[in-house]
DNA sequence: TCTGGGGTCCTAGGACCC
DNA sequence: TCTGGGGTCCTAGGACCC
């Protein structure tokens, strides 16, 4: 691979924030915060920079974010709503770039290796400003047929194209050039390294470490934070090529296989009673088996998830042959709780995780079904309607509002 | 930082097999 | 049965990302 930095990341700017203002033009200009009302029990998914030097940021809870920020406007998460958003910028994207992988619902990694002579004019002093300029010229596309704003960065590696897209925001475009990747490195925190979380933030400040550039002067070894600086060089040394396969980010039923899905719910107030709590189970169960359908899979581990009033937190699987039956992965989720949750202690959150993906109907039938899978009305119902349009009678949502006030 | 919900990836130990 | 070595699968927990 050429030394040039043709590795693009394109990261839209508080991407829930904006769509919430395509959708209500009224939220321009003014505070926003999104991931749930004053009062929810919640975090920030996405807010506006209106708020940030109050010291808003995604992921504090919201109570925290009221007492912030108590005159923003605070909007529920649609989750359901923003892929097509997300889908309609990518399309844009490809239009210019020959290969582009999601990352996430709002970031994209670009490749643009071969495409200097493609969009090179005259007066181009040399491959990068071409590219520099076709990538401004992207992102004012975005802008205009869109309406979001996006921030891309270039670089060798798609650590150093990533960085950059979080120093280009808002609106910008950052292009590191080859061979100065160490400058613009150096002086960032080391919580900017992709992988570097709070647990290795606080691990590296007990040695003494605050930068990337510090992080950087460690020598190899066997210790975690030598291990922390190699893969720092490591980053900052050309990436391969991207993933060959793109991951489905916006529809979920697009790919059958691979990677897992779940659903899990935390509770307003830490459940104590059995029948509630196998209540919230098996409409968990309902939801996450019906995903599965919709993606013509089948799981072969079955995986629950509690976590109790103090939050500490176990999990507990079982794989066996793949089912995507909401009767067979109830028969072993409720059996997976029963068998492991201590009655003592109030449950706040309940979780059921499919995993070991693959294709329906893999399995060799040595039994055939005694009868055909339940609920395919009833999924057809939901493929149109949403999953919403219909309750089972069976199961009883789990409480998600207060009953009158603390007991 | 009193901590949502959806994911991915990694590690480490144990069972089991040859 | 004092006991090797390599491989794979399963389980549980945890860090991290958006």
């Amino acid at each position: 691979m050429p030394l040039a930095p043709r590795l693009g990341c394109l990261d839209l700017d508080t991407f829930f924030v904006s769509v919430e203002r395509l959708l209500d033009p009224s939220l321009v200009g003014r505070p926003v915060i999104v991931g749930g009302r004053k009062g929810d029990r919640g975090v920030v998914t996405s807010c506006s920079y209106e708020v940030r030097p109050l010291g808003v940021h995604s992921g504090m809870s919201l109570v925290d974010a009221v007492r912030l920020a108590p005159d923003a406007i605070f909007v529920p998460t649609r989750r359901d709503t923003y892929g097509g958003h997300a889908a309609r910028v990518k399309a844009i994207v490809e239009r210019w770039c020959p290969v582009v992988r999601t990352a996430s619902i709002d970031e994209f990694y670009l490749d643009f290796h071969g495409c200097d002579g493609l969009y090179a004019t005259a007066g181009d002093v040399d491959g990068d400003a071409t590219i520099e300029r076709t990538v401004r010229e992207m992102r004012d596309a975005i802008q205009v047929e869109t309406g979001l704003p996006s921030s891309v960065g270039l670089g060798i590696s798609r650590a150093i194209a990533k960085m950059a897209s979080g120093r280009a925001k808002p609106a910008g475009v950052l292009m590191v050039r080859a061979g100065e990747e160490w400058r613009f490195v150096e002086g960032l925190p080391v919580r900017k390294l992709p992988g570097i979380g709070p647990v290795a933030e606080a691990e590296l400040q007990r040695a003494g470490i605050a930068t990337l550039g510090q992080l950087s002067a460690v020598p190899d070894g066997p210790s975690r934070v030598a291990g922390m600086a190699s893969r720092l060089r490591e980053a900052l040394r050309p990436s391969g090529p991207l993933p060959e396969h793109d991951r489905p980010a916006f529809q979920e039923h697009d790919e059958t296989t691979d990677g897992s899905l779940s659903n899990e719910r935390t509770f307003f107030a830490a459940l104590g009673d059995e029948t509630t709590v196998l209540d919230a189970l098996r409409s968990l169960v309902e939801r996450v088996t019906w995903r599965l359908r919709r993606r013509s899979g089948e799981a072969r581990t079955i995986t629950l998830k509690l976590r109790y009033s103090d939050f500490s937190t176990i999990t507990r699987g079982r794989t066996g042959p793949p089912t995507n039956g909401e009767d067979e992965v109830w028969r072993v989720a409720r059996q997976l709780l029963l068998g492991s949750w201590s009655r003592r202690r109030r449950v706040r959150l309940l979780g059921v995780q499919l995993s070991n993906l693959v294709p329906a109907g893999t399995q060799l039938a040595l039994f055939p079904p005694a009868r055909p899978r339940a609920g395919s009305a009833i999924d057809a119902v939901r493929a149109r309607f949403g999953y919403d349009a219909i309750r089972m009678g069976a199961v009883v949502a789990p409480r998600e509002e207060p009953e009158a006030g603390p007991r």
